[in-house]
DNA sequence: AGGCGAGTCTACAACGTTGTAGGATGAGCG
DNA sequence: CGCTCATCCTACAACGTTGTAGACTCGCCT
């Protein structure tokens, strides 16, 4: 069906490998050669079989990301800021739904699903630090995501505590001491939710704040129910607060929403601040403050390191760490007189 | 370095295509040999070469997938069911973005980027019904969308015209006759845009309540920030409506926080209801009411239609158009006495 | 005894590409 | 005139897999 090099050859003259050559721009071609070659190229509208290209080079210009679910709006944008980051290096994404299950996310690394693939840009939820040897994989491996550190691969990763030290340093620098937060997981360390509560403490700490255990919110999920939930929570339970930290945009939205129903002001009575600077939130009511965690900087960083192992040499570079860098924006959830 | 099929075949003592056959359930293979090849191969830790493959048999396993941008909350939903169809067929899903631009939704289907794709699901947003004749492409192509009808191609699409109608029709059952829109394109007729309309112009119809043109708001995109202009430029005019039909959510949503500023209550002096049945109109306050397109089953009939055609005979059924079962979701933005 | 068919396996070619080695041509130089 | 050398091109092999054709064994039927 489709033209080959042999066609092509064949219509122009030449042999197969001058074809190749022509595409491949060799430089030793006569002019007129390279003309009549692509003359025939674009007469027969050839175009390379990547299959047979790849069998012989042994890459395929393909990255595989492997993410939770692109319903959740993070990672929907991660993905999109990773495939246009992919896009200008010239490899195309193919991308793979863990669900956030830790089974799935181990069948991933060590059953060939990803062989189409030069490497793997992995972003795991339902494993933890233990699974770490897990990553030790005969692939080019670049880790995402806070749920393991000190791994055998390169790891991007957003600079959790400092930002989330920060969140909860812009709300007190707008006078409130009371700072709820959303989202904890109970006994948790590493991971998004343990950093950030750590980085919330250390504000608290600097600030001379002691810190409030019943302040905290704990949640399984981080998905807008969770926030709704956990903020009914908080509120039944009677404890006080005049801020809240939501260790995600959705969380916060989620939690907001249940404020406001409770006839709770914000930023008035309760100012808020998120994380992740989602589109959502700058279209809420109110529109939300949060942390932007640098996601371009993360796509572009990550993928330009998998690039760097799929064509370095071998592991003689040990796995690096990369903290992209964040911005504290403040929206109308936490505008009040500093 | 990885072992091939003659590694395997060594250590076994058979041929390689025995192998390979064993790889492949052939039948006639002695249960001992069979044993033996499979014990070769888990210890060599034996997987096959997908590029090999590719090029012997002529197929892939991966689909393309084109759409604007995952950022948009709709797409990303869409990417995810799509992702989880082609997984339950056995496929790989690879994202190409086109930022909605028409340029390079031509480029797509001209150039060779998707050679490593069986088949193409595309769902423009630039395109027009003019440009129908470029989806005659030589792969296998299911169009998503409503930017082109009575294309060359499968199609898959939403019932806009009817569950506009309905979405329409459920303001009208609340008692509402002023009914804004928010998210017109003008002079569109086929686009979600021109068949929304449509079906909101048929269910005043069908109440005899004559259409308003000064009711529709227009604009080029379906940001959550054109929601918010659009609804305040209808604001600014003066007209006066008691309820609202988004062309989408994220409009919706947009819309809603101006209505809400600007001090009207939902859904007591305007109610609203949106199209899309994103998670974010779940908890939005108030939550939203909207249409569910059926977003699953289009992306299982897209999969399901993209692979007869990739494994069919060619070409003699002739291009099929399908359309998805809505639904019409009520939720506090229009929840009042019926 | 000869022949047949089912079962089991193998050798070889082919998919379309690129790397390697080397052949042919002509210019430059002693 | 003969040599070297750069330029331009070609033949062949190889990447790892699967389809095709056929070899060989065995039991069973005529």
């Amino acid at each position: 069906m489709a033209a080959t090099l042999k066609d092509v050859a064949l219509a122009a003259g030449v042999s197969i490998k001058t074809v190749s050559n022509v595409i491949n721009d060799y430089q030793h071609i006569r002019a007129d050669t390279k003309q009549r070659v692509m003359e025939a190229i674009s007469e027969l509208g050839y175009s390379p079989n990547l299959s047979a290209r790849s069998l012989r080079s042994g890459k395929t210009g393909v990255i595989g990301l492997a993410v939770p679910e692109l319903s959740l709006s993070y990672f929907a944008e991660l993905a999109d800021s990773i495939i246009k980051a992919a896009e200008r290096r010239g490899l195309k994404v193919l991308i793979e739904q863990t669900g956030g299950d830790r089974a799935h996310e181990l069948e991933i690394l060590s059953s060939p699903r990803l062989q189409m693939t030069d490497g793997l840009l992995f972003s795991p939820l339902g494993m933890s630090n233990e699974d770490a040897h897990h990553l030790n994989v005969n692939f080019p491996l670049v880790l995402l995501g806070e749920r393991i550190f000190g791994g055998p691969t390169d790891h991007v990763t957003m600079s959790n505590v400092e930002s989330a030290r920060a969140a909860t340093a812009h709300l007190i620098s707008k006078g409130r001491r009371r700072i709820a937060v959303v989202g904890g997981h109970e006994g948790e360390v590493i991971g998004s939710a343990g950093l950030r509560l750590r980085g919330y403490q250390q504000a608290l700490e600097e600030a001379g704040i002691p810190f409030d255990p019943s302040l905290v919110g704990y949640t399984t999920f981080w998905h807008r129910a969770n926030g709704a939930t956990t903020m009914k929570a908080l509120l039944e339970s009677g404890v006080e607060f005049d801020a809240m930290f939501g260790m995600n945009d959705t969380l916060a939205l989620g939690a907001m929403r249940v404020l406001q129903e409770a006839g709770r002001r914000i930023p008035d009575d309760v100012a808020v601040i998120g994380f992740d600077d989602l589109d959502e939130g700058r279209y809420s009511l109110p529109t939300l403050s949060t942390i932007a965690p640098g996601r371009d900087e993360i796509a572009d960083t990550a993928v330009r390191v998998l690039q760097e192992r799929i064509s370095g040499p071998d592991s003689d570079v040990p796995p690096r760490e990369f903290e992209a860098h964040f911005q504290v924006i403040e929206r109308e959830s936490s505008a009040l007189p500093g």
